[in-house]
DNA sequence: CTGTTGATAAATGTATACAAAGAATGACGA
DNA sequence: TCGTCATTCTTTGTATACATTTATCAACAG
């Protein structure tokens, strides 16, 4: 694997998972030593998180972490919402019915999942990023997929702003059972509504917990 | 001016153009002693133009510049359709009725442009960058602003693909006003709807005239 | 004659030295 | 005491040398 590779991914998962918190500087130098490779392939991996909108260069503090705010929750879905539209309709024509098939089954199933603790909970994100995958697999237009991916990177950031409340999940689980059912059923006007139902409903749900959050913090 | 900023934006330009032909093979001694910088920043300007989906890595033959095909007109649209939509949509809620207002009685003068012969046809196009940019100011939501713009990148590279058809273009203009219009009259739905008419038809126009091209391509 | 393997060459990937730009600090004057 | 300017130091930007990988070509075996 390529030093730049190796560090741009490694880059990418500290500021995705918080451990780059935003507004962290992030120093060549010191960065290119933290990671073990010298300063070329850092630079490498810089301009491309520059480019993901990840990081940005601010006046006087060189290259920080982009923050994420409310707005930027707001903004996010902004364009997630027509983005997923899109994608679930394409996904309805085109999409492979035994695929999404087993994927509503999975669905079906997902309450107990997310009623299993931890590895539950996790086994039940593995299965919306295999439902996320299969609707790329889809699709066939790359420049829609290549939106996608930019967007569910900077979805998975914001994400741990929200608790995970199980509640929400069992809820959203339902939602998007719904959605792969039009696939299945290649129904594209329907798989739009029920996803815009569904944007709207994760919308909100992410606003209060991020909004509570917000409190929390300020109180702690 | 950074050397890998002029680097990247002559290799832009020259690959938008078409001076850069699809397929060709970007060498990374050849193209630094081109473009008179050295491979270092030279090697940021390609990894960028990776990432803006301009280049890629093919076996056997390095850098390449991608291909745009018949298909990808249609992939592209793919794409474009719901992100106008939402732009406009945007930009009816949030606009500042003055400048767009501005903007429709400058579209009200476009037949005229586009009968002024070359000089008419740039002004005209001007004067669509100037409305692109008036609805990404509208906005204000920077994730969508950043798939607008990658968005349109794509699409300057079609254009070429296309022949300027006067008459084409005229009916573009009517087609725009009404978007514009509805923009002003702060009707989000009408101006979604209205870009939906106008998508459809550019795609109609886009396939069209490549066809027509690849021909007389063939025939040549 | 075709396929495989090894040698050679050419390209990309990485490290580092050097240049230039910018920020921090301190001294001086108002 | 506050502001401004100069100097120093840190950091980023670029060039180039070196390492490593990958393609090309030729020779040989089947």
């Amino acid at each position: 694997m390529r030093a730049s590779d190796k560090a741009y991914r490694a880059l990418l998962d500290d500021i995705v998972d918080g451990s780059l918190a935003p507004g962290t500087a992030l120093a060549e130098v010191e960065q290119s030593e933290r990671l073990g490779v010298s300063r070329t392939p850092l630079r490498e991996a810089l301009s491309q998180l520059r480019k993901d909108g990840l990081i940005e260069q601010t006046r006087g503090r060189g290259l920080t972490v982009t923050d994420v705010s409310l707005d930027d929750i707001v903004e996010l879905y902004e364009l997630r919402q027509p983005l997923e539209q899109q994608a679930v309709k394409l996904a309805a024509q085109r999409g492979n019915s035994q695929i999404f098939g087993q994927l509503a089954a999975e669905f079906r199933n997902a309450e107990r999942l997310i009623e299993g603790g931890e590895v539950g909970i996790r086994a039940y994100y593995q299965l919306n990023e295999r439902l996320d995958q299969a609707i790329e697999d889809a699709i066939s237009s790359p420049y829609l997929v290549a939106a996608l991916k930019s967007l569910h990177l900077h979805l998975a950031r914001i994400r741990r702003l929200s608790r995970r409340d199980p509640v929400r999940l069992k809820a959203a689980a339902i939602e998007t059972l719904v959605i792969i059912e039009a696939i299945v059923d290649r129904n594209p006007e329907l798989a739009a509504s029920a996803t815009q139902v569904h944007m709207q409903q994760s919308l909100k749900n992410a606003l209060e917990a991020a909004r509570s959050r917000e409190v929390t913090q300020r109180v702690a």
